[in-house]
DNA sequence: CTTGACTCTCCCATGATGGAAAGGTTTACG
DNA sequence: CGTAAACCTTTCCATCATGGGAGAGTCAAG
């Protein structure tokens, strides 16, 4: 099959199978004569473990690892395990980043009135509470 | 003050100064004859604002958005609520996809025995078609 | 033969940041 | 005064994953 019929598919864009086979992520299909990229079944599968694999947040650069083994017999699952285990933690730091953004976020929210008039703790905080006051005049 | 110093005192780097010069989200700042940028006060905590406001997340369009209302004293603190709103549903989306791909992976990681064997419901998962949470099942 | 759908490669863009090269300036010290 | 370190300048390139488009070639159906 030809690389939109893969992609549909596979779930992804034919634009990011070619990206994938350039970057090493995937190995270069067959070609017709004309030079339109062939895929198979094998090729589809292949395509389907990327797109899972994204869809779980894992990178590129584990992807690649993990890729390699599935395709080893001989691997541990202790490998895999040690990959998921590590991408989760990834996970869980930028979680809490976002969450602790969030928290604040709200809190200043919650204060501002949201009128039409100018005096908002969101813009407060912003600016800072240490140096001179927002607005301060020029004083160089 | 030259641009290191500024760097220094606002918290971020000299290379973002500039750059947040170039795309404008900055006026361009005064110069020596040789050349060099100078900082005063009142960029410095234009400065620092803009590092707030990455702390807290904003992408630099909105940042944009929320200078100008700094700046802005005829602002309704409505127009900074709705900004800040719109970032929080926008945190929340995130927050939301990062732990549904946790979730997937906690429950596949804790079912991986992770020892020196090959087989792996992580890999399993990620090969096969998952009726149970396959959103997409494409193809005939 | 024409038309339209498909494919090819190559270049550019995103957002936010960093790195490095190649050169000019300022400052501190011997 | 000379020089070396520490600073500054611009410009280009890289990241990560993805998309858009141009310009050209290919294929199938009418």
């Amino acid at each position: 099959m030809n690389i939109g019929e893969a992609a549909r598919t596979s779930g992804m864009s034919a634009k990011m199978i070619r990206h994938y086979e350039g970057i090493g992520l995937l190995r270069a299909s067959a070609r017709t004569l004309a030079g339109y990229r062939q895929y198979g079944e094998r090729d589809v599968h292949w395509l389907r473990f990327i797109r899972r694999a994204r869809e779980l947040g894992f990178s590129l650069a584990q992807i690649r690892q993990l890729l390699s083994l599935w395709d080893d017999p001989e691997r541990s699952s202790a490998d895999v395990k040690r990959l998921a285990d590590a991408h989760i933690a990834d996970l869980d730091a930028r979680i809490a980043a976002l969450a602790g953004m969030r928290a604040t976020l709200v809190s200043l929210a919650h204060a501002c009135r949201g009128d039409e008039r100018p005096d908002c703790p969101i813009l407060q905080d912003l600016a800072g509470p240490h140096p001179a006051r927002q607005r301060c005049p020029s004083q160089s």
